[in-house]
DNA sequence: CGAGCGATTGATTTCTTTCAATATCGGTGG
DNA sequence: CCACCGATATTGAAAGAAATCAATCGCTCG
């Protein structure tokens, strides 16, 4: 459990970072808080130890208590459909919140597991709750960050419609726009999920999501093999992505 | 406008039902308020003419001011795509709020219009965020409602992998389940929405949703020809939506 | 009552899945 | 450090589901 006491050996300094300090602040919950505001948000957050490749963060049915903010590696949340089958419902990355679909109710609907060893901080719902209530800044930005991911879940939903190769051209869009927006090259970055997961994500299978980043190569829009890649012409990615086109072909 | 002014004339009765009076308000955001605090919520309510069919609530780019809690009608909600393809992302009826992917930005993202006429209260977001400052029980119910609306999302996009069949027979359930939360039958009620809304909000074409309808009746799934449909058998129709099973063909 | 849009039905095409086989990667133990 | 194993990814061929193209029907509303 994430909650469970630190781990006082080798991670001290980087779990004592505070959110005065943390760099991803600004695209987190305190964002546009004052200094002392800030501590009273810092003062609520719990870092636990890291969270490693295949561990669990977020069991479905478990009680819900707290929000989780991400500082570093990266998640996947999933659903678990009645006949087993796990539906990928989207990726995080550091600055992003997990586990908002839960604020409904009384347990976890979803899964989270790491991707990667993942820096994560946990913080309470009740407490965020009051604090919310106290300070506007906070409120504002629970309620922005929850707006946006409605929208983002809107977006994505609008792409039902769109075929294969579109889908596969706004995932990777997105995941450069994400990766940029850190600070990271939109060009070139690591997918951490496997084909599965982003099949999943898609709602495709695997072999059409592989077959797609073999056409993609081919035409020369990315390169890279397995979980690594370079968006080599985002333009035409994007157009691909627009026009339906294979001209090419 | 919604928020114009009054039309005094003949609404006057059923614009001044107060939060107090109106039997949605458990379903709503006056959640589990005292007598104190729901009469400070109603007091920020605006309650606007009627708005009549195809009349637009909210269009994109319009600037955030309020979201909406929509007290009778139906509604639906769309995104513009680049290329001007509407894509329903969602459709609304009485005690569901309308409007909260708007939340996260200065600009109204998507678009809400009536589908019916519709009686509709407009909440400021400004005076609803202070007021949920002051009120944890609404700050409460605020974030339930939209961690509710992230999970509804998550789940909805969880369909994407499944057969055109099991989609709409997924949405067929998801509407009986909404009109029989508010006091109506679950096996008999109106579809205020087009054909061609009902595909692209499940990612199909309109010819497959007319296929399927004509299909689930001639095995006596449903009956009703048009915007009025009953479910003649639930469990059938909700095994049809798991097997995949098409065993009569 | 007519016009026009929405819904239905049919025939054909196309994209994605499914089924199947092989290749490759990552990790583990010798 | 290398060889081997299982899991993951890739590739191919065939089948199937939904889209597309096209025509007709029917209802609603001027």
């Amino acid at each position: 459990m994430v909650d469970s006491q630190i781990d006082i050996g080798r991670a001290l300094r980087s779990i004592h970072v505070t959110c005065q300090d943390c760099s991803l602040a600004r695209q987190c919950l305190p964002f546009n808080l004052d200094e002392n505001e800030l501590g009273r948000f810092d003062g609520i957050v719990k870092r636990a130890r890291p969270l490693h490749k295949h561990e669990y963060l977020i069991r479905a049915g478990d009680p819900v208590q707290h929000v989780y903010a991400l500082r570093s590696g990266a998640l996947k949340s999933y659903l678990l459909s009645p006949d087993g089958i796990e539906q990928v419902t989207g990726f995080h990355f550091p600055g992003e919140l997990i586990g908002l679909d839960a604020l409904g109710g009384q347990r976890h609907p979803s899964y989270a597991v790491a991707l990667e060893t993942s820096m994560i901080c946990a913080i309470p719902i009740n407490k965020l709750e009051e604090l919310a209530g106290q300070i506007p800044g906070l409120r504002k930005q629970l309620l922005r960050t929850l707006g946006r991911e409605i929208h983002e879940e809107h977006e994505h939903h609008g792409r039902v419609r769109e075929s294969a190769e579109q889908r596969l051209v706004a995932f990777l869009l997105n995941l450069s726009e994400r990766y940029s927006r850190r600070g990271l090259s939109a060009a070139t970055f690591a997918l951490p999920m496997s084909r599965r997961d982003i099949a999943s994500y898609l709602g495709l299978t695997t072999e059409t999501v592989s077959r797609l980043f073999t056409r993609f190569r081919d035409l020369n829009l990315i390169a890279g093999n397995g979980h690594e890649v370079q968006l080599q012409d985002i333009r035409a990615l994007r157009q691909q992505g627009k026009t339906e086109g294979v001209a090419s072909l």
